[in-house]
DNA sequence: CCTTGACTATATAGTTACTATATACATTAG
DNA sequence: CTAATGTATATAGTAACTATATAGTCAAGG
């Protein structure tokens, strides 16, 4: 009959069914966390299988950011009322927690998305695409604006990003009115846009755009960006195509993944019509 | 006109955006982590907003368990194809990750539930229920077996719940069979077990259980626990019950909510039936 | 023009939660 | 009975910040 002999696990057996290592015990039981049940005149330490638990407590608690003096803290002041209501609490934060994860989850797909495209285009072609309907969520306005509007400006646009749970992964673009274009202002930017593959109900500053757009890419500085649209204006005249209202620019291709300017690549969409409608 | 002019981020507006303490970027510059595109004579330091998608790169990165040695390892070599493999990679990662998340979750509200039940009982009352239909994991049998046996069984146990993502973040249970109880042996289990609310498809060593079960609660250390069960053999009598083949116990209050064995709780489920059927 | 307050910088020390190493004693398997 | 494996303590090292002390910079107001 073994009903009198409590069963134990070593340091090293608990170790192994806390997936730690056995060092890490030693210090939580030197810290007063989290102590055997038994210690025997050897100085052998002993655990128990329901000590477990607690183990994989004090473990959601520390992946929730607690420190492990906080979690010594209520582990020393124990009670289902006191453990209840900490539970309330860490159930918000770990949805929270796994919303930033699906959020980063979003980013990485995003991020494949666009280099699965990038690595698939010739950046020298100039294509005529018909592009779907898309929503974006926009800054406020960005023309002729000081360096310290614009870093306002885009603070408020991450922060929005940020709070609203719009950040999408996908890469911030900027819009470019006509009128700049055509007095050769390629830089001039309007708004940044954010694109929303799956726009939410009830935001405002979302902007649909749908039609014709001519496609070309810049390879360099920003600074050189006035070459690439002079090809794309030969383009445009060669096709009969009249500038509309809006150019689009996002970076395919930026620090993310090239160590110099030279290197970036710049995706330029311009929506145009034809000329004898 | 402002063209010419980039804009750029002093580091305290760039800490801003990026969300951490402003230290954290003069270390990352330190180590060549992440460094502004410019530094004037005096020092300061100023970058581009396009750092921050590089700032949330890195970010997700280290979320990824990713150490700031490695990411720079691929920040100093950067390659769309490069980038592309590394994404691949923590995609894998991150879906590992959510879904450790999201096991978290469940034991959160598995302790919530548990907790309120417990909060809202009378320990001293003893209840006859219907149970429903359960689905249970169990392990392989140990009755009167021997301590290293033991560790084996509940590290085999164990391993299964995480391997196969067995853990519903109930509290794990043991079975005793009618033989042992009638023999007084109370704590001579057969089987340890853990709840599956939603059991998987294609998993062995499951038993459903149903039917009418005696409850009642055990207040104390283990070594006590034959006055709960005298108090319930009572009850039985009384009610003209017969023992069926199965004694449930499940800890309720333990190590987790409280911190001496005499105040532990064990819920004593035993399925019985009527002496008249 | 000068001062004040808010910023910037560097250098260095401290913190958290491990993790590794060195040394010594204990237990168990052959 | 020895070798291999386990345990212990004590101490030092690590990663990624984080805080503190000291000093230079800058723009705005009196």
């Amino acid at each position: 009959m073994n009903e009198k002999k409590e069963k134990y696990l070593s340091t090293g057996e608990f170790a192994k069914l806390c997936k730690v290592n056995k060092q890490t015990l030693i210090y939580y039981d030197q810290i007063g966390l989290l102590s055997p049940v038994v210690k025997n005149e050897k100085g052998y330490r002993y655990y128990s299988i329901h000590q477990l638990e607690l183990f994989n407590v004090i473990d959601v608690l520390k992946d929730l950011d607690m420190s492990l003096k906080d979690i010594k803290q209520y582990t020393q002041n124990k009670s289902p009322e006191g453990f209840l209501d900490l539970m309330y609490k860490k159930k918000e934060e770990i949805v929270k927690k796994r919303q930033e994860i699906e959020m980063k989850e979003r980013i990485i797909e995003a991020k494949i998305e666009i280099m699965e495209e990038a690595l698939s285009t010739d950046f020298n072609q100039i294509k005529l695409e018909q592009l779907p309907e898309a929503t974006l969520y926009l800054s406020r306005n960005i023309e002729n604006i000081s360096n310290e509007e614009f870093v306002e400006v885009v603070s408020d646009f991450i922060d929005q990003l940020y709070i609203s749970n719009l950040d999408s992964g996908y890469p911030i673009g900027v819009i470019t009115k006509r009128e700049q274009i055509l007095k050769g202002e390629f830089t001039n930017y309007s708004y940044l846009y954010i694109e929303q593959p799956t726009p939410k109900e009830g935001y405002p500053y979302f902007q649909a755009v749908k039609g014709e757009f001519l496609i070309g890419y810049h390879v360099g500085d920003d600074k050189t960006i006035h070459q690439t649209y002079e090809r794309l204006f030969l383009e445009m005249n060669r096709l009969n195509l009249v500038l509309g209202d809006y150019v689009f620019e996002e970076y395919i291709y930026d620090t993310i993944v090239k160590n110099y300017e030279e290197e970036f690549v710049t995706k330029i969409m311009m929506a145009v019509y034809h000329q004898d409608k």
